[in-house]
DNA sequence: TCTTGACTGATAGCTACTCTCAAGTCGTAA
DNA sequence: TTACGACTTGAGAGTAGCTATCAGTCAAGA
């Protein structure tokens, strides 16, 4: 049994987030003890662990107590709770595709700045810089 | 020459965010057409690149109005940015490491509903069947 | 007994959009 | 000439998902 405190600990997520969710309806009943204080057990820590992923790729809360409420409802959404698996595993995908693009950006940033500073130039984005160059163009 | 319905078309970035973005100078002044009209260049577009790519791992629309600011002011602040690019770096590299994490809790997320459905068993998970394995244990 | 620390729910505040709206401008068709 | 439809604008309201603050309860230790 885990206190709100520790789960927050071992979950890496803040106590704050876990009570937010909790109050949401995104975990099945936390039992308390006799001073109302939340005592999570392990099973509680997996549904700590499938709310985390799937907010982690962007699920949104309402679709997260979607699911949480079919897994409640029994083995006939078996189906329909893989195929939101499926769905969340595509999801995860594109991030990383995404990811992997924005990568690319800062990677021709990085480029690109390490030119400037090893040959020691201006930069030619700066606004300021392309005034100064059409001067000496016009020159 | 853009308007900011093209911009969002091919930046895939809404209009009202191009506003929101502008409102709060996440962009270098833009120009207006004679009915105030904001016509985005190139330039304009790889600013909203940038802007884009920050926003997508995470970074705060005030650290990015930052940078920004950084790169209008020239050349002193080149290493500045440079370092910003390679901490943004660094944390969409962690970003990506999170995501396969998540998709590894996935992975067993699917196995598992795989066998379930493939073997016609019933979710060891679901609280009302724990319920009913306990009663069937204490048979 | 008093203090410290952990927990509680309610509520306020924050970020980053996202949406709605009234108002202005343009080109075209009746 | 006027009406329309499609576009733009800024202002401002609304939303999601936290995040922080607060007063209050409780138990254990000095």
């Amino acid at each position: 049994m885990y206190t709100i405190k520790e789960v927050a600990k071992i979950m890496d997520v803040s106590e704050h987030t876990l009570r937010f969710w909790a109050k949401n309806g995104l975990f099945p009943e936390i039992k308390r003890d006799q001073n109302n204080v939340r005592l999570f057990n392990d099973n509680d820590l997996e549904w700590v662990k499938i709310v985390k992923c799937l907010r982690k790729v962007g699920t949104d809360n309402k679709s997260i107590k979607r699911y949480i409420d079919l897994c409640l409802v029994g083995d006939s959404t078996l189906k329909e709770r893989y195929q939101i698996i499926l769905d969340t595993k595509e999801k995860a995908l594109n991030q990383m595709e995404d990811l992997k693009n924005q990568l690319e950006v800062l990677d021709y940033k990085q480029a690109f700045y390490e030119n400037l500073i090893k040959n020691n130039l201006s930069d030619p984005w700066n606004p300021a810089n392309k005034i100064q160059q059409a001067k000496e163009m016009a020159l």
